[in-house]
DNA sequence: GCCTATTTTCGGCATATCCGAAACTTAACG
DNA sequence: CGTTAAGTTTCGGATATGCCGAAAATAGGC
């Protein structure tokens, strides 16, 4: 009894104009021939497809190169808004937190079983990231999104990882579900959970989850190079600082 | 012999898949007897484009209700990049107007013959106004996008008038071709744009086209309440530091 | 200026979209 | 707690239409 039908099933014509738009994000930009072969369709139908995206101002076209359009970022910016509370929420402490530490502060939410980056701020010694403004990400894999994991109901977690799976992304990703199951444990005891290189190779970092009334709204993360994310810093001080900030945030969610 | 094909034409269903999402946009939050209304579709057409658009991840449903997922920022932000360049020389230069100033600035492009927000300012006396990232708004009625059209090839103004027309957003935008051509001159002449509640009831704003090479890239343009923006100071002061701020942000895009 | 590679047009078939009605679920009210 | 109404989901069938393949047109390279 699938609720949702899986990567096949639903309106056909709508999966390939998506597929064309998610190819058109991976190569920023992109031939009708190029496009037609990375989707396996017709060069015909890959034609008449930009044609019509092109027509309702999705894409835009420059000498025979095809990218995604700003509409886009106008539809974004719209279903961003709908974490607008608790970005406002939050900004105050995450620039308190910047004042401390200068690293660099995450806001993630939930979706479709993701994690999703809906704003960060950078540091002084902040290190650039591969995460901006809409980045999905696995939730297991980060700091933030262990946090929310742990806080979601337990038969969403299951479905979550009966879709998505444990993909490894560095030799420390999780990848099973009792570590998973511990580790969830253990944030929940605690209070913050670590990424300790298991979305990259050379990136640390703390996250909490942000809780009002049982319900995860979603969680914070300081991240930082490895190199210098060691010992009490890590361990200690930073964490102590994280809960102080989504102690802040919570109160003012929950003053509306 | 139209190039792109109209509002009808080319693939039916994605037409009908954005007008969802358009509709979406709209509404923030709709019910699926709700679209199936505006969009004027069957119940069970919308419940079968609904359900594909979750299972492709861009619309997310809460009890009932429908939304834009975060994916549209994902792209958006991708869309964005490709005007990153002219983002990041503009940077600099837009902050030293604010520390001047205390208005708001704005970075416009031109995208599908419409002006396209992509890059906006506040500084401390900046009012909220109905502006954002990927925001669009026809380019005749903004100080930036008059600035654009006035340096963009005449064939390409007329195809644009053409297809967009000069639609009246206050009493006193811009409506005619004749006028249309005689402020485009004006502002070649003098080198700056203004917008005198031609968008707005309430405000007035300074524009600049950013030009390289005989090709514009966008424009910038300070805006603020037209009870402060009067006299010298808004047809002189601003201007000149605008044109200062926009000759640093080519010198930069030069040297790219 | 010819030749190659890519894009665009065209016609037909098979398919998948869309609809209408009926079954089902949820919510509201007495 | 039973009844009704509103909204959602399922289902099967007719027709429209999306998709392909090949041919025509265009653009680019040598």
């Amino acid at each position: 009894m699938p609720q949702t039908p899986g990567p096949d099933g639903g309106i056909k014509t709508t999966r390939t104009t998506f597929a064309i738009v998610e190819t058109l994000h991976e190569r920023e930009a992109a031939r009708l021939t190029e496009l037609a072969a990375a989707v396996d369709i017709a060069n015909s139908t890959a034609h008449e497809h930009l044609e019509t995206l092109e027509g309702c101002g999705y894409v835009v076209e420059d000498e025979g190169l095809f990218s995604l359009s700003l509409k886009f970022l106008d539809h974004g910016t719209r279903a961003k808004r709908r974490y607008q509370g608790l970005i406002e929420a939050a900004k105050p402490a995450l620039e308190g937190l910047i004042d401390e530490t200068n690293e660099t502060m995450n806001l993630v939410v939930e979706e479709h079983g993701e994690a999703v980056y809906v704003d960060r701020m950078v540091g002084e010694r902040g290190v650039p990231t591969n995460s901006w403004a809409g980045k999905r990400k696995p939730l297991h894999t980060l700091a933030a999104g262990k946090s929310i994991l742990a806080h979601l109901p337990d038969e969403r977690v299951d479905e979550i990882v009966s879709t998505r799976g444990l993909a490894a992304v560095t030799e420390r990703t999780i990848t099973t579900r009792e570590q998973l199951e511990d580790e969830l444990e253990t944030i929940r005891d605690r209070g913050v959970a670590f990424n300790d290189r298991e979305s990259h190779d050379r990136i640390r970092a703390v996250g909490t989850p942000i809780v009002l009334e049982g319900e995860v709204f979603g969680g914070i993360a300081i991240a930082g190079p490895a190199k210098r994310l060691t010992g009490e810093y890590f361990r200690s001080e930073l964490p102590d600082l994280l809960l102080g900030a989504v102690n802040e945030i919570e109160l003012k969610l929950a003053y509306h």
